[in-house]
DNA sequence: CAAAGGCGGTGCAAAGAATGCACCGCTCGG
DNA sequence: CCGAGCGGTGCATTCTTTGCACCGCCTTTG
């Protein structure tokens, strides 16, 4: 889009901190690139960028203007996207981001199933701790988020929740394996492997164990649930993780067991977008699929 | 703002429904005009405009660009504004559209007041009916509302809300003068002058006719709440009319009366905006005063 | 029924705006 | 104290945009 352009090059500016350096990257001359940015900055009415001695910096005019033309972009595709629709083409492009639970099992059987009626609909999938989920939602990387448990919870608009039991996660020869239901301080006297600080599950855990005035004592702590679900088949170790990212196969060697709410309350898996925001057709309607089927999953 | 002309051509070339005529407000060729118009439909991935023999029309697409760069040139004022405020100007315009009872004496009180702490902001106050008003709104052309009895109400998102009683008024020589309240089957038996149908308190006043099934029989019916009250002066007739717009001043001649709310419940007054639309500072600060304004009425 | 007038669309040359190049003054790090 | 890297500027060049003349099409009108 040609009246855009301007916000490409400030972007670019932006993220380089230098003049000199974006002109580079969008090929074009650091004098044409500071010529621009000094003819937007006239017709806009202030100064966006700071200039110091090393390069530029955006100043908080120049803040506000980013996330203004961010979310003018973002709703030029809403309109685009409705215009193809109100054509008859189904077509659109969701990007989704998401918890790493959901990405084995859960993320790529939804899409799948919506892309059977919607071929036309392209992805992207992205794994962001749910701190990170937010943020893309508020910048408008992402136009929806399917995390567990987010923090910060401004500019996160719920469209659904759902609650997740953390489960314990070992080998079918686990001393625990045979229990229905397990204890937090069982799993705490067994060796067991935790997900890093950021994570929902962890921080649940934590609250739990100092409730109980147990600590974590984790063998391994680690950011990826991938690695911890094939830790746990090497070393007689317990790993934790909600159910939405498991899969019980029975040839697997895996049992997974739920813990007692007694101990640890379940977190919410939450489907979000940002807050007041008008999604694309597309992405509004694969929001709606997945409510639909994590409503019933309850 | 450069890279907002294209809309502006748009615009214009919807509103006289040609692009030669368009062109020619615009102070440019056709040919200029027409292929900016086919480059931006080209960019934007689809037409905009049905080709008539007779001219052009926005189709389905087009409308819904048009709102968008509404929203767009609306959030980029806001942008700018908050700029302002944050260089410590306080700076600004407010544009208000409000029923023809706040026109005489609260909007102008209202704006010297805040004017008088607020030297650089700067006004628009448009007289509309509730529809027009609301349609001000969603398009844009007004930042905030004061009407009486709105209809639609949706994307209109109130801020405050303050009962209106519906007042009578007349010549202080009128049979009806010296009672303190007044039922509407008395004000019916006198000659009385009503506000058109688009008016909420014409709207109130048929409701409870038809409920107490008397009908409304104005010797004059009008669109100017001005010329009923002078109206009232010269022919001993009654006039209707909500407390916010009147002001009792003993040597005028008129008398105002409130009709009892047995036959004719309080209409309300509504400040109001654009649903989920983040005002331009100024405007939100004004808007915050009228609120306080309001609610010390009661 | 044909001519006239108004419409959107297009080829081509002129006008105007954006770009590239060379260079300035400045600050900071070695 | 000097050189590298930064933002900013004057000027010639390039390329986009504009204006003009004209086309084909349709409706209106005499």
């Amino acid at each position: 889009m040609k009246h855009l352009q301007d916000f490409a090059y400030i972007e670019a500016v932006m993220r380089s901190g230098s003049i000199r350096k974006a002109a580079d990257d969008m090929n074009i001359t650091a004098s044409a690139l500071n010529r621009r940015i000094q003819r937007f900055e006239d017709e806009f009415g202030s100064k966006i960028f700071e200039r110091l001695p090393r390069g530029v910096r955006l100043n908080p005019a120049g803040e506000l203007l980013i996330q203004h033309f961010r979310a003018q972009i973002s709703d030029l595709r809403r309109v685009q996207s409705q215009v193809a629709d109100l054509s008859g083409i189904r077509r659109g492009h969701v990007s989704v981001a998401c918890s790493q639970a959901l990405i084995p099992y859960f993320m790529p059987a939804q899409i799948a199933a919506y892309r059977q009626s919607h071929r036309g609909v392209t992805f992207s999938v992205n794994v962001r701790d749910r701190e990170a989920a937010e943020r893309d939602l508020s910048t408008f990387r992402s136009d929806i988020a399917l995390v567990f448990e987010p923090v910060l919870l401004v500019d996160f608009e719920v469209l659904v929740s759902v609650p997740q039991i953390i489960h314990a996660l070992m080998r079918d020869d686990h001393p625990l394996a045979d229990r229905a239901e397990l204890r937090l301080r069982d799993c705490l006297d067994h060796p067991h492997v935790v997900p890093s600080r950021q994570y929902g599950v962890r921080h649940l855990l934590d609250a739990a164990a100092a409730r109980g005035s147990r600590a974590i004592s984790p063998v391994v702590e680690s950011d990826s649930f991938d690695f911890m679900r094939h830790y746990v088949l090497h070393e007689g170790a317990l790993a934790f993780q909600i159910p939405i990212g498991l899969q019980p196969l029975p040839q697997s060697g895996l049992v997974m067991r739920p813990l007692s709410t007694r101990d640890i309350p379940a977190g919410n898996l939450l489907l979000g977008q940002m807050r007041g925001r008008t999604l694309p057709v597309a992405s509004a309607r694969f929001a709606q699929s997945l409510r639909l089927a994590l409503e019933a999953m309850n």
